[in-house]
DNA sequence: GGCCCCAACCTAGGACCCCTAGGTAATCGC
DNA sequence: GCGATTACCTAGGGGTCCTAGGTTGGGGCC
């Protein structure tokens, strides 16, 4: 009989649109191997186990996400940047909300610290922040206040948290203007260089 | 042979201790049901199903919560409001991580609007907003900047999302301190109010 | 105290899911 | 064309959710 031609990154990549279309906690290798004609047991010649596939996808979702922001980032500062970014990035979390759900799953230490789009993430996030004028270790706080801002908005438009009338869109506008004044009049500390991540 | 003595209560109530103890989403009515010596099936007669386990589950600690923060708001007003507001929500989503989840769930918005403690979990919110002589539709955009800041916050914190040495209290203040100076310049807007949640 | 009745708890069983062990057959490298 | 790899299979065990229907404990009432 014909294969279905299986590869891990085929796999994965289905399980990633299955995420996007039934959210990322429901999708099923039993699902999975449906949508490819094939028995579930299949795939586990591609995938180690159900955590296995989950953490593929937070890994592929991460790169496609900072793929994303850094070309909308690129060439601009300031403001624009923090736009720019926040832009990008609430654009994925509603296009894709399975992988974007999936990057947000407790992911082992050591596999995010040898992922490339973690690094990345990073790398642009305090690059945006350095035309701030913001040096460690305020530079944590301030990353650390973005990004939970972020997520936060993002996750609660996700799962229909905001039921009042106003235009959901004028309030992250409003919330990005926010954010944009404390990074402004940010108080800066004393303390030298340290770590970041 | 002696019976359990299970109540719907008696069962909520044991099912977000099981959630603080393995996750939310890792609440499973087998067991449940083990935990209280008790078929599985049995529990079906004091709960329709597991999304009612979990919506229930959702409300209780949407109430603790807001109990929590409205004792700590109590007398407060402007930035000591705030602090107050955000140390309770933080501490309350560290010590019951479980609970909190529930409360982020997707949830039936009819459930919610019937949900006390939705409705005075907004109205303390917009209560301490007032101190900052916001009025609709500014008030809305602030109250989202708020939840989703905090929720954010809480829910890296709680998948270990923040790798930095930074302190992670230290890191709570200053965005804390940021939101206040965003309140303080917020941009007032032209239009009236309009309704809130 | 004895009886009734309700509800607490049970058994049985179907559907779905994860995962392992070991087998068959299609395809690639030579 | 042939051997080795590997894509895919069957079989099966264990866990979970949920339904249908039976049994038994215990409180209320006479």
């Amino acid at each position: 009989m014909a294969r279905a031609g299986l590869t891990a990154d085929r796999v994965v990549e289905a399980a990633a649109d299955l995420a996007d279309e039934v959210g990322f906690e429901n999708v099923t290798l039993s699902a999975l191997a449906r949508r490819f004609g094939v028995k579930d047991a299949s795939l586990y010649s591609h995938v180690k186990n159900l955590q296995d596939l989950r953490t593929r996808v937070a890994l592929l979702a991460a790169g496609e996400m900072i793929d994303g922001i850094a070309t909308a980032v690129a060439g601009r500062a300031g403001k624009d940047a923090l736009v720019a970014f926040a832009g990008a990035y609430r654009t994925y979390a509603l296009a894709h909300p399975g992988r974007y759900a999936a990057t947000h799953t407790p992911v082992d230490p050591a596999v995010g610290a040898a992922s490339d789009a973690f690094r990345r993430t990073a790398e642009i996030t305090y690059g945006m922040l350095h035309a701030y004028g913001l040096s460690e270790p305020d530079l944590t706080d301030a990353v650390r206040l973005l990004r939970s801002t972020f997520h936060g908005f993002c996750a609660l438009e996700a799962i229909g948290g905001f039921h009042a009338a106003r235009d959901v869109q004028t309030s992250w506008e409003r919330a990005l203007d926010g954010l944009h004044t404390a990074l402004e009049q940010w108080p800066r500390s004393e303390r030298k260089e340290e770590d970041h991540a």
